[in-house]
DNA sequence: ATGAAAGCGCTAACAG
DNA sequence: CTGTTAGCGCTTTCAT
């Protein structure tokens, strides 16, 4: 009895029992026994729309009213129905982030940089009082998030990944589903995007190590990748400012995942070329590159000088630790979350390219500038040597 | 014209048109114009059930009908609206993952391991075929969760994080929320639990470092988080096994932050104590120990020997790669999910202990076992030594 | 300031 | 096999 659903149509069939108007409709099957509006409508005395605006903060009601019914919704553990609100209100507060996925290599995503991103949108998210929808798509069949737009489940999509094909991401735009991305600003974009300035970062560590004196530089990333294209970009711009060609042979493509750059390691140690300088696309693989360097005999920096790029935290507290480029996962985050609600706002936006700065450590000092007291390397194989 | 909306209503009242229901309701703001049901109905001269049967696969469906249907659906770029689905059909596909944020320091999360327990929720619950939403919510409220489920947004709850107040959860679980939590299993706990073995991980580590001739071992962890109270346990249970008891002043409390672990050494350093042996309640943990050992001229394995705990990625690339005990990400993220739907069909589920193992690597070694060519250590600063 | 009613977009009896 | 209708739990006119 106290139970009140169930009761509501078919106690009392609502006054309209008009011809048109059958016989009420069954019982649904379990009725779950949460309270919702009905029951603080009744319990207070007064009608649901009350309940709803009391609730709801409407200046209509009395305060003594609002007292009483928020008080009563507390007492009840009682929380709205957000679908049937969004229902009704025709909206949702809800994003979703959209982190691509190998089809094929269906391992976790492991990119600590692109782990922490993730984490600083969920808080941005948060902060701005949304729910975040978080969502592995194959990153072949991309349109699928189209879905997540479309089925009304979210208001807007964050993607974070390198993965993302760009003429899948132009598709998307086309069917006007708002998107912001993380990555590089393509010329060709046709939706916004968010990130750093890779050119910038490229160019800041590439200078960085000719300043030190490196003349032989490898490259060590994927350049297929937009940002890595950036990045390597402002390698090569400032190498040639130097009067320095890039060498071809120096040029180290390899994925973000540590396996990738110990292998396109390898392969150039075994081809036994010269080289006194080394940027990585990434601090993974710039701590990578050290210790297969090391495995060689190879000091860094005193034969070799690295610089990798992100700057997670995991970088300072390497061995040696490791200068790099820094990128505000927090800014990123939050930029990210802001640009997609202009995005969401209005029909285009402007894309938005964060600060980048050099942070130097020891991995570019002019010496082992280990720790004091730390090992002194023994010279090893010197193939590399110029 | 063509475009079907706001005419359904005000256009045909739909017959009954009795005395009992007055004007028809002024249409509500912006309309969507997202294509819907009654469109594709509309579309295909059928009526709308026809159209939501087809979608959803009824039998009762002609083969014929239902291609035509789906067709058009397709063609139109249609998605069922989810959240109507969901209202209709009182239940929804949808788990939280909930990740507990300090009030104050409200810092992103950060430690790699979490990071990639978080993806991997994320990949198993997309296995199943359901959404995850992503939730940071205040550990000092953390109350908060249950109206994500009263409230109808989510099915179920997975919480990972090590900030969790037990007894908060067991409110929780009282209040009928049904949750799973990543951690240690407490017998008190009124909640299922997923965590890895613990127990014997850290006896595991322990004994490796007693093997190894260790007998003065530090522990690096802050005991009063429960999975790192079990570490201890295993630590501890296996050094008297030893007959060496542990020594209160190699106790090291300390967070899951780097920062954290490098304070606590430096004071313990500081204190001039001999040492031998070290086990770390995360890898992070013990990479920042060994970065602050070889700051001060204490080599590792030489001087002392280290254990981590979690395998995370770069344990396999540090320097010197780091001895740790592994967790499985993937196994965990699974299980997580796994026991989750387990809870909410039943009302209670049994806890789940994943397995434990010791990866060897070198700072555990019987000598300075770094990789071929290695640097070798030049001794420093001995007061640590026994 | 409050109540009555009409739906949001969908599914599921129920009756053909 | 298909159409009709009721209604999920809520918000919002409109009328009082």
């Amino acid at each position: 009895m106290t139970t009140k659903k169930g009761q509501k149509k078919a106690g009392v069939p609502q006054v309209r029992a008009t011809p048109a108007a059958p016989r009420a409709a069954a019982p649904l099957a379990r009725r779950t026994d949460r309270v919702q509006m009905e029951d603080i409508a009744r319990l207070a005395g007064t009608a649901r729309s009350t309940v709803s605006r009391a609730l709801n903060n409407s200046p209509l009601i009395s305060e003594e009213t609002r007292k009483r019914i928020i008080e009563l919704a507390r007492s009840l553990n009682y929380s709205v129905n957000v679908g049937a609100q969004n229902l009704r209100r025709r909206e949702n507060r809800t994003i979703a982030l959209v982190i691509p996925s190998d089809s094929d290599a269906r391992q976790p995503i492991s990119d600590p940089f692109f782990l922490s991103l993730v984490g600083s949108v969920a808080d941005a998210v948060t902060d701005s009082g949304m729910d975040l929808l978080l969502s592995r798509v194959d990153s072949q069949h991309l349109d699928a998030v189209a879905g997540l737009y479309e089925s009304g489940r979210v208001m807007g999509i964050v993607m974070v990944g390198q993965w993302l094909h760009h003429d899948q991401l132009n598709e998307l735009a086309l069917r006007d589903v708002p998107f912001v991305v993380w990555g590089a600003r393509l010329t060709s974009a046709l939706y916004p995007t968010v990130g750093s300035d890779n050119l910038k970062g490229g160019a800041l560590a590439t200078q960085h190590l000719i300043d030190a004196g490196c003349r032989r530089i490898v490259f060590l990333g994927n350049p297929e990748l937009p940002e890595v294209a950036q990045r390597h970009e402002g390698y090569a711009t400032t190498l040639r400012a130097a009067g320095l060609a890039p060498d071809p042979l120096l040029q180290l493509p390899c994925a973000f995942q540590a396996e990738a750059a110990r292998t396109a390691l390898l392969s150039l140690l075994g081809r036994g070329l010269a080289f006194d300088g080394l940027f990585a696309a990434s601090d993974v693989l710039a701590m990578t590159a050290i210790y297969t360097l090391a495995e060689h005999g190879i000091r860094v920096p005193a034969d070799v000088r690295v610089v990798g790029f992100d700057d997670i935290p995991a970088a300072a507290y390497s061995h040696p630790p490791l200068t790099t480029v820094h990128q505000s996962v927090i800014e990123g985050g939050r930029a990210l979350v802001e640009t997609l609600r202009e995005r969401i706002g209005s029909r285009s936006v402007e894309p938005r390219v964060l600060p980048t700065r050099l942070v130097v450590r020891d991995t570019s000092g002019a010496s082992p500038a280990a720790p004091a007291g730390n090992p002194t390397a023994t010279p090893a194989r010197a193939a590399h040597k110029l």
